[in-house]
DNA sequence: ATGCCCACTTCAAGTGGA
């Protein structure tokens, strides 16, 4: 079989509810994973995905924040949900397809603005959070799974606009670049996008506050696909639906492709 | 570092995003 799956930082999905619409009636992605819901899971607008096939949701929700759901047009069970770092968070959901598939969908928290645990609690939690997804992972190696989302971290110099001018910024400082490094160790996880798109720059968020976000192009790649290698070698066609930056009423993420032959 | 935005909660201004 073969199926796409697409990542997608919707920064609320009730109020972007049409714009998901329009994703999976032009793209029409077999598994759509959503992070930063920012709703409790029975106020999720569900009636119009499945309406477009989408009959099958796993999810972990919130008031207000954080949110993460897979919507799928293939059938998806229920694998989990953990909360890292013990923060009380909605941010990691699970589903397994019939094929035995695993699929994990993360939310790392963003980290704050000051990159020192010591001066903020919240780049603490982040590279706590990474800390114990690099634990499971080592504690239990994963098979047959793809593992996506909002990981809020650019790791390579052509992931960010200016490598030089981020490296003190949160999202591309070096103590989390190792975090995440661990944690794609742990699991022996396959960048599946740089798998596909080894060379160049490459995007999926752009900051709401540049006046021309496409013009200025300052952008970072937070959105990951990665696969166990025992899958990994089946994706193929990744690609960033930048245009999706320059809808109506954007997300300030771009949602990230790839397909797997399995 | 970007430039002064965007969403949520709840109706004003604070929190969080990254």
């Amino acid at each position: 079989m073969t199926f796409t799956l697409a990542t997608w930082n919707i920064n609320s999905v009730r109020l972007r509810e049409s714009l998901v619409c329009k994703l999976m009636e032009e793209e029409a992605p077999d598994v759509l994973c959503l992070q930063e819901c920012k709703s409790p899971v029975e106020k999720i607008p569900l009636e119009r995905f499945r309406a477009l096939g989408y009959n099958w949701i796993v999810a972990r929700g919130q008031k207000g924040y954080n949110g993460v759901a897979i919507l799928s047009k293939l059938p998806l069970t229920e694998a989990g949900g953990e909360d890292y770092a013990n923060l009380g968070h909605a941010r990691h959901v699970a589903g397994r397809l019939e094929n035995g598939v695993t699929i994990h969908n993360f939310y790392v928290p963003a980290g704050g603005d000051i990159p020192d645990r010591t001066q903020n609690e919240k780049f603490g939690q982040k590279l706590d959070f990474l800390t114990h997804m690099r634990d499971d992972f080592h504690a239990a190696k994963p098979q047959k799974s793809i593992l996506v989302g909002d990981l809020n971290i650019a790791p390579r110099e052509d992931d960010v606009w200016n490598h030089k001018q981020l490296l003190k910024i949160v999202s591309h400082t070096p103590i989390e670049i190792e975090h995440l490094a661990q944690t794609q160790d742990a699991g022996a996880w396959v960048d599946v996008t740089r798998k596909d798109i080894p060379e160049g720059l490459l995007y999926s968020w752009w900051s709401y506050r540049a006046a021309d976000w496409d013009t200025a192009d300052k952008g970072r790649r937070l959105d990951h696909v990665w696969a166990t290698p025992d899958i990994a070698n089946a994706s193929h066609g990744s690609r960033v639906l930048r245009a999706a930056r320059g809808w109506e009423q954007p997300s300030d993420h771009a949602p990230v492709f790839a397909t797997f032959d399995l």
